[in-house]
RNA sequence: GUGAGUGUAGCUCAAUUGGCAGAGCACCGGGUUGUGGCCCCGGGGGUCGAGGGUUCAAAUCCCUUCACUCACCCCA
């Protein structure tokens, strides 16, 4: 019979295996735990929106809502998108669900993918996976102070310790047409030395001539016009006041006046959390205010602020839970007489709690020990014609190559057996 | 969307001027009765990404195509 062609998965769309997964996991729960400490609700947001929603919030001229989303017409003619990003929908659900009414701040986090057709690259995915959180109702400095200091937790937590926070202020709808048009004017002093690339930024959005990587074009933006010198008294204070509880509370960041944020809603604070190993790819993390969001989408005048994390990135930097653990015991029939009983002690044993692996029967022990070695179990049990004549397996330990024989009933109660394991396991801690 | 690179065993990679497709790791078995790791011996495994062309002969040369990777762009 001839083999079918195969089917693989989608470009940039990928199986997180279990060893990342383990990973994904630890990272997951301590964002649960240290996220409910700072008093935010998980939120379970739809991974499909109105495209309409993205269009008014992320910006109708920018990159992603122009080019990156993946998008279908439903059959009642309704354009639907699959979410390039969350910030949209939690403001989206403040309004909908009316969010706001009880209790003027909304503190919510989530947890999920994200779909954005980019081309693949190291640590780039058309389907990523975010922890974000965002707090809404609040414009005060504090907002921001408590949001930065639970992200800078977070990468403590989970040893994103090469991880670093760069913070920089965005000005307000006051203050940054002016830079921008100082920053326009300056760039087009200098047309005949910037790049191509810049050209085409001064049109569109000249902040990005900031972030150029081209060396001719960094030398000369290094003597252009500086955002902390646009800011308005407003804007200046809130930065001012946002350092001092950033330093109150020893949070280390460096700032960094050419970050530039590529969604149209940010205003003030804008963040970004940059990390080494990750290619050109080195952004874990980012965010910022967002305080004229919630109005554009019809809702009322709320500011808010958040930041989202990129779990495909923070798994490879992070150091939480990177080490894998063989199951407690593995049990080993060594005839086929041996396998029901092998079956109920497994069972037995795991419905108490204990990771415990299975072989099927047929093979020498010798073949049986060294499977049960290379899964990295601690203890080996033993099932074989004397055992089953005495009713009691023989357990060996495999870190200290030591067998203890016939130790274990086998038709005791399941916590006598869990624990009588449990004390070989924990022989020597 | 643009550019560059790479496709050979499960994984990482070799294969000289075109001449029988290999190694390491992994997997399975053995090294006297039921004892793993180290060592020794043996074994299973391949559409050489796919399609076409040149040739007595193609993993190798030519054309086409697909996939992956990295970078630009953009972003988490």
């Amino acid at each position: 019979m001839p083999r079918s062609a195969t089917i693989a998965a989608v470009k940039g769309f990928r199986d997180v295996l279990p060893e990342e997964s383990r990973r994904w996991q630890a990272l997951e729960d301590a964002a649960r735990e240290l996220f409910l400490a700072y008093g935010f609700g998980e939120i379970r947001l739809p991974i499909l929106e109105r495209t309409e929603l993205f269009a008014r919030s992320v910006g109708e001229t920018s990159d992603i809502v122009e080019k990156e989303m993946y998008g279908f017409t439903d059959r009642d003619g309704t354009s639907l998108t699959l979410r390039p990003e969350a910030t949209a929908s939690v403001a989206r659900a403040y309004i909908e669900d009316n969010l706001g009414h009880a209790d003027a701040q909304a503190r919510l986090f989530y947890i999920g993918p994200m779909f954005r057709r980019e081309r693949p690259q190291k640590g780039r995915y058309r389907q990523f996976y975010q922890i974000g959180a965002e707090l809404l109702g609040r414009a005060d400095p504090l907002a921001d102070a408590e949001l930065l200091l639970l992200l800078a937790r977070y990468l403590e937590r989970v040893g994103a310790r090469e991880a670093r926070l760069e913070l920089n202020s965005l000005g307000d709808e006051t203050c940054r047409p002016v830079y921008r048009e100082r920053l326009r004017k300056f760039g087009e002093r200098h047309l005949d030395v910037l790049c191509p690339d810049c050209h085409r930024r001064l049109e569109r959005n000249p902040l990005r001539l900031l972030d150029c990587k081209v060396e001719a074009c960094r030398q000369v933006m290094a003597d252009a016009p500086v955002m902390r010198d646009s800011l308005c008294a407003d804007c200046a204070a809130h930065l001012g006041q946002l350092r001092a509880l950033l330093d109150q509370e020893r949070v280390p960041y460096v700032m960094n006046f050419r970050i530039v944020r590529g969604l149209d809603y940010y205003r003030r604070t804008a963040f970004e959390v940059v990390a080494e190993g990750l290619g050109a790819q080195n952004a874990v993390g980012a965010g910022g205010r967002y305080d004229g969001l919630v109005a554009a989408l019809g809702g009322p005048d709320v500011p808010g602020v958040g930041f989202a994390l990129g779990l495909d990135r923070l798994g490879v930097v992070a150091s939480a839970g990177a080490l894998a653990s063989g199951p407690a015991a593995v049990i080993l029939p060594l005839e086929e007489r041996a396998v029901g009983p092998a079956f109920a002690l497994a069972t037995r044993l795991r419905q108490q709690g204990l990771s415990v692996g299975l072989e099927p029967a047929g093979r020498s022990l010798k073949a049986l020990l060294r499977s049960a070695d290379r899964r990295g179990a601690r203890l080996a049990v033993i099932l074989g014609e004397e055992e089953l004549q005495v009713g009691r397996a023989t357990v060996r330990d495999l870190v200290r190559g030591q067998d203890r024989r016939q130790v274990l009933t086998l038709d005791a109660p399941g916590p006598e057996l869990a624990s009588a394991v449990q004390a070989l396991v924990g022989a020597d801690g």
